[in-house]
DNA sequence: TCTAATGCTCCAGAAGCTATAGGTTTGGAG
DNA sequence: CTCCAAACCTATAGCTTCTGGAGCATTAGA
C-alpha cells in the first residue's frame, strides 16, 4: 500500500508528473482511500519505474505506451519492441551526429579571446552571416 | 519592402514564427500598409536572418535576446558574447555526453534479435529493471 | 484531539512554435 | 475598373511533457 508520495519518493517521478501520467493513461487509476486519495501496490511501482527508466532514455509517450501495451502479452514475438529501441537508437545517434556539427560551428565562433568590442565580434558576425560559418547546415 | 511572406520565403522562418517572435520582442513591430499589412526594410531581413541561424545552433529565444542587444553596442566589449556562446558550446557539449551514454545503453538492450518473446525480451526487462543496464545513470 | 504533512482538483505556465477560424487586403488579369 | 485568388490580419487553441500554485480535504503521528 504505497500513497502517491511513497510513490514518488521511491520512483523519483514527482507527484504531479504521476498524476499526469494517470491522466494520459501511462498507469491505470489507482483505487482509492476513504477520503479519496490514491493507493497504489507493487506492480504500479514496478510499471512506474519502466516508465522513468524509458523516459530518461528519451523515450516518447508514445513509444512507452507501446511497449507497456507489448508486455502485457508476454507470448507474442518481441520483434515489435525490438523495432521500437532500434528505431529510438537511430534517431540518438542522428541527435548526437547533429549536435556534433553545432559543437564544431560553436568551437570556431568561441575562438575570439573576448579582448575586443561587439562591432569586431565573431560571435556575433558569425550569427549574422550565415556564409562564415562553412555553410554545412 | 517586404511583405511578411517575402520574408518569411528569403530567410526560410515561418510566416507564424515571424509573428511570434515579433510577439516575443526578438523583432521590432514593423510599419504596416494602408491595409494593416506588415512591411519590412533591409535591416529586418538581417535581424531575421541573424536569428534563424542562432536558433539553428540551438540558442535559446533568451540568449538570441541578449546577443541582439549586444549588437547595439558595437562600442562595447564582447567578452559578453563571447560568454554566450562559450556556455552555450558547454551545454552542447553536455548534451553530446549524455546522449552517448543512452546510445551504449541502447545498443546493450537491443543486441536482441527478435526471435522470441515478449517475455523474454531483453528490452523490456531491461526498461522494467533497471540494475540491467549497468546502473551508470 | 490536534496539527503538520500530505493529498485532492483545477487551472495556468513554460518553450517554441503550429494550426485553425473567420475575416480583410493586395496585386495581377481581363 | 472590376474581379478574384492569394496573401494577409487577429485571436485563440493546441502541441509535448511536465511543473507549480491556489484553495481546500485527509491522514498519521504526538
Amino acid at each position: 500500500m504505497y500513497s502517491i508520495g511513497d510513490l514518488s519518493r521511491r520512483t523519483g517521478v514527482k507527484i504531479p508528473t504521476i498524476r499526469y501520467y494517470e491522466q494520459m493513461g501511462l498507469i491505470a487509476a489507482p483505487e482509492r482511500s476513504e477520503g479519496n486519495q490514491r493507493r497504489y501496490e507493487k506492480p504500479e511501482l514496478e510499471r512506474l519505474a519502466f516508465i522513468r527508466h524509458a523516459r530518461d532514455l528519451g523515450l516518447s509517450i508514445e513509444s512507452i505506451r507501446d511497449l507497456l501495451a507489448l508486455s502485457r502479452h508476454p507470448e507474442r514475438p518481441c520483434g515489435e519492441a525490438d523495432r521500437i529501441a532500434k528505431e529510438h537508437l537511430i534517431t540518438v545517434r542522428e541527435k548526437i551526429a547533429q549536435l556534433q556539427k553545432l559543437e564544431r560551428e560553436l568551437e570556431r565562433i568561441v575562438a575570439c579571446n573576448g579582448d575586443h568590442t561587439i562591432g569586431d565580434c565573431y560571435v556575433i558576425r558569425a550569427l549574422a552571416d550565415h556564409s562564415m560559418c562553412g555553410g554545412d547546415h
